[in-house]
DNA sequence: TGGCCGATATGCT
DNA sequence: GCATATCGGCCAA
C-alpha cells in the first residue's frame, strides 16, 4: 500500500513524463479520492502560462512538486502540479474517476451522476474541495498520490480549450475511460 | 487605469 | 453544437 505512494522526486522528471505518469494514479485529498484519468502538459510553449501569464507562470520554471492554482473564466479554479527540476513545466489535472467520498462530492457539486462530478478541471477542484489557498504549497503536503496497481494504456492528443499551439499532443488520458472531460 | 482575453461550465436549440 | 456569464491577470498608454 505505502509502496504505491509517490515521493517528491516524481515531479523532478520532464513534464511530459510526469503527465503521462499521473494518468492512472489515485489522488487523495481529505475524505475524497479519485483516479486521475486525464491531464495536460504545459512547458514553455505558446499556450503555457509561463508565456501568457508571465508573473504567475514563473512558478513553472522556479519549482517542481508545487501546487499551482489559477482562476479561469472568472469563476472556476484549475489545479496544476509544477514539474521538471531543470526546466519549465506544469501538469493541469483535467478529470478524475471518483472512488471515495462520492456523497461529499455530490453535495459539493449539487448533482448525482458520478461521471459529471469531476470530468473537467473546474469540476474536479470543486468536487474534491480543493482550496485556492493551497496555491504554492508542496503537492505532497496537501495530497497523497498512489501509483496504479496495474499498468494501463494511456492515449494522447491535442490539448483542450486553447487557441495557440493546438497541434501539440500534450493531453493524456486513460484509454477507454468514461470519466474524461470529453471523448476523443 | 482601461480594455482585452481566456488551460471553463452550463443550459438551451 | 453554440452562446454567454464572469472577473483576475496582463500590458499598452
Amino acid at each position: 500500500m505505502s509502496s504505491r505512494r509517490l515521493g517528491p522526486a516524481f515531479f523532478a522528471a520532464p513534464t511530459l513524463d510526469v503527465a503521462r505518469g499521473l494518468v492512472g494514479c489515485t489522488l487523495v485529498h481529505g475524505r475524497c479520492a479519485g483516479v486521475i484519468v486525464e491531464c495536460e502538459a504545459y512547458t514553455d510553449d505558446p499556450a503555457s502560462h509561463y508565456v501568457t501569464r508571465r508573473r504567475q507562470g514563473r512558478v513553472m520554471a522556479e519549482t517542481h512538486g508545487r501546487i499551482y492554482i489559477y482562476r479561469s473564466y472568472g469563476v472556476h479554479h484549475c489545479l496544476n502540479f509544477t514539474t521538471d527540476q531543470h526546466g519549465v513545466g506544469a501538469v493541469l489535472l483535467r478529470a478524475l474517476e471518483p472512488v471515495q467520498g462520492l456523497d461529499l462530492m455530490r453535495r459539493r457539486r449539487g448533482l448525482d451522476d458520478p461521471r459529471a462530478l469531476a470530468s473537467g478541471p473546474g469540476k474536479l477542484v470543486e468536487a474534491m474541495g480543493i482550496s485556492p489557498r493551497l496555491d504554492g504549497r508542496a503537492v505532497l503536503d496537501a495530497f497523497e498520490l498512489l501509483a496504479p496497481e496495474t499498468p494501463l494504456s494511456v492515449d494522447c492528443g491535442p490539448r483542450v480549450g486553447i487557441s495557440r499551439a493546438k497541434d501539440l499532443p500534450w493531453r493524456f488520458w486513460a484509454r477507454g475511460s468514461r470519466f474524461v472531460s470529453r471523448r476523443s
